[in-house]
DNA sequence: GGCGCACTTAGTACCAGGTAATAAGAGGTG
DNA sequence: CACCTCTTATTACCTGGTACTAAGTGCGCC
């Protein structure tokens, strides 16, 4: 051959990178791409233990499935339970291992944040509520899994302007108060 | 048969449905679920264009491939484009339709104060960094599209609190402006 | 030079989950 | 009754593999 040939282990070590990041691409493809025969291709991924094509889309698949569910759901934060639109409100949220820091598996603030947010213009009656002031904070640290309830209530409503105090609850403990102050764009 | 068959109608439609929310399902086993044959399935699958099963998970795998990793980098809203650890940080977030309320393409709060927050844990030299306090003001509404630059500047910092300012800017207007208190764990 | 060994390639049988096409019952309805 | 829709059965073939056997190919070392 007038190529350069690499090493098995070279290749091998590529084969990997390849298949992790282009899952798609079938032996025959891999086999021009490396320029062997598609048995080599077979070999490598026997001895790398990496599954056909078919079992690695079904696995990216499979992984994502669940995963972009929980994260779309994510654009309507939390659960509303109860609303009496204008007074009151109870969302629930249910804190996963994505909303939390890897390390030591406490929630980001934005979620729980973003959970009373929603919230507090889901209870204001008004057709577009935007937020103009907010004053947060976080009590104790929540670790994924917890269930967080958040209730909201309205304080005070004018024409345009709405004051709306949040408080979220893991179990007995308040984790975290806010109070929003929202504005209307009539 | 003894069990009440459904009409054909009734079956594609729940075939839609049932295709739909669990795309992993071969024609054996949806002609069980329903009790047909696997010619009926196959045939009716015909009728409602909907392809085979290594297709459709090809098709939720790679769909989801792209919007997994959008979603998942978002978790670090926004890009950090600048950083001196411990003083100050610059975060770039481009805004989208999806950030945005339908009816009037105006980005939830929540989007930007999650760049904010971020922004301010990164700027903390401390190996982990939660949010005590916040007092935040969104000063004008942000369109879905425009470009967020977020900067961060550390005020006092103690051995495990800070106070780090975040101002959000479009081109020239602010829109928004917060006060952190954060409390680092070490 | 020749032998051995790792590596590579080739070829065959078989499998899953289909497509495509053809044929044949089952069961109303005019 | 014949016709027509719906359903089922059967068969040949396809893709992207697995599993296994066998046959090169290069080269390293004695």
């Amino acid at each position: 051959m007038s190529r350069a040939s690499i090493s098995k282990k070279e290749r091998q070590k590529k084969l990997m990178e390849k298949v992790k990041d282009d899952p798609f691409m079938k032996d025959e493809e891999l086999s021009e791409h490396f320029d062997v025969s598609i048995q080599t291709i077979r070999l490598d991924r026997m001895e790398l233990g990496i599954p056909e094509l078919r079992e690695r889309i079904k696995g990216v698949a499979s992984r994502n499935y669940q995963k972009v569910k929980s994260l779309e759901s994510r654009e309507i934060v939390g659960e509303l339970v109860d609303l009496t639109l204008g007074l009151k409100g109870i969302s629930i949220l249910e804190t996963s291992q994505e909303m939390a820091f890897e390390r030591n598996k406490i929630v980001r603030g934005h979620f729980i944040y973003s959970l009373a947010e929603t919230l507090a213009i889901s209870v204001i009656d008004a057709k577009v509520a935007l937020i103009g002031v907010a004053n947060i904070k976080y009590k104790s640290p929540v670790i994924a899994g917890a269930r967080l309830v958040a209730k909201a209530e309205v304080k005070k409503a004018r024409a345009n302007s709405f004051i709306v105090w949040v408080s979220i609850k893991e179990k007995q403990t308040e984790v975290f108060r806010g109070k929003f102050i929202l504005v209307s764009l009539d």
